[in-house]
DNA sequence: GCATTCATACTCGGATATACTCTGTCCGAGTTCTGCAGG
DNA sequence: CCTGCAGAACTCGGACAGAGTATATCCGAGTATGAATGC
């Protein structure tokens, strides 16, 4: 049970784009935030094909987002970084040895993944409760106002 | 975002023991779940550690439950096998990079990690109001009455 | 017949290899800007 | 002065190594059983 740390960088991406006006390159990115640009771009490649992000090639790329921020989710980017698969996978493990479920019982699924699923979707539910736009809505309150105009302008540069 | 597969042999294991009398060796529950003994071991090994189950040496010994099935969560199972850290670890790369973060602004958590603790707490709280004790009853209802009846008798043999 | 002792069989526990995924990096393909030459 | 073209610089994208962790396994330490032996 652990993330990847790419999920980090990929939501704090968002919400930068989510406030630029033109595309920003990923080496633009990563030096904003302090860390690798060529793993990061595997990343963006990630939010590329999950199309949550769209990418321009050429001397004035980069990166930019494919729809309005309060229309991206948290859940949206962390399954673009994570995959979209369940973190608990079943083995059936109730069909083994000597004394296997019956098929008649395996119509529906385990106690126990269902458990584990119902876990899972209370997580989802909780990280779709939540948009790029309110965090950044959130920086704005913590860093206060003006923050943004501050990235804005380094963006430029 | 991945579980240990040995989730789910140590919470199938956990509702076995809940229907034993006596202790039940690694043996035993390896076989009858079809599964490798020795890495069953190294689950069983966390889970005593943790404190859920007692394990007795000797030649009648095994694994037993050290509390009543009903005061075990699923969490408390998946705690032990998969450690009690976080998932999701904030680096504070906001704090990095041309225009860092204020230590004012440091004080509470930067909003990415408030949503994703969040989404957490709610993952941890679905899988505490379910006990191995819940899991039983489903058994149960699901085999059919007598299910564990039958694992008891084998068991014994 | 009974108590003691000893060998035995069975158990858990930690130390030990292997496979796989995550992390991190590099170079090639493609596109746009810019400078220059020609009309 | 304007237009077309070629070069160059900058971008993304996929292919390529290294590290850490999950998976799977083995052998040694410890204990209760049970038989054998002596009293």
């Amino acid at each position: 049970m652990k993330l990847s740390g790419g999920v980090e960088w990929a939501v704090h991406c968002c919400v930068v784009l989510s406030q630029a006006e033109a595309p920003v390159p990923a080496q633009r990115l990563a030096e904003f935030h302090g860390i690798s640009r060529t793993y990061l771009a595997k990343h963006l490649q990630q939010l590329s094909r999950a199309g949550l992000v769209r990418s321009t090639e050429g001397r004035v790329g980069g990166y930019a987002l494919t729809r309005p921020a309060d229309e991206i989710t948290v859940l949206d980017v962390v399954l673009a970084i994570e995959g979209r698969e369940q973190a608990f996978r079943c083995t059936e493990i109730r069909q083994n040895g000597p004394l296997p479920a019956s098929p008649q019982a395996c119509r529906k699924a385990c106690g126990v993944a269902r458990a584990m699923h119902a876990a899972e979707q209370a997580w989802r539910d909780s990280l779709t409760a939540v948009t790029v736009a309110d965090l950044a809505a959130g920086v704005e309150d913590d860093a206060g106002p003006g923050t943004f105009d501050r990235v804005r302008e380094w963006l430029a540069t």
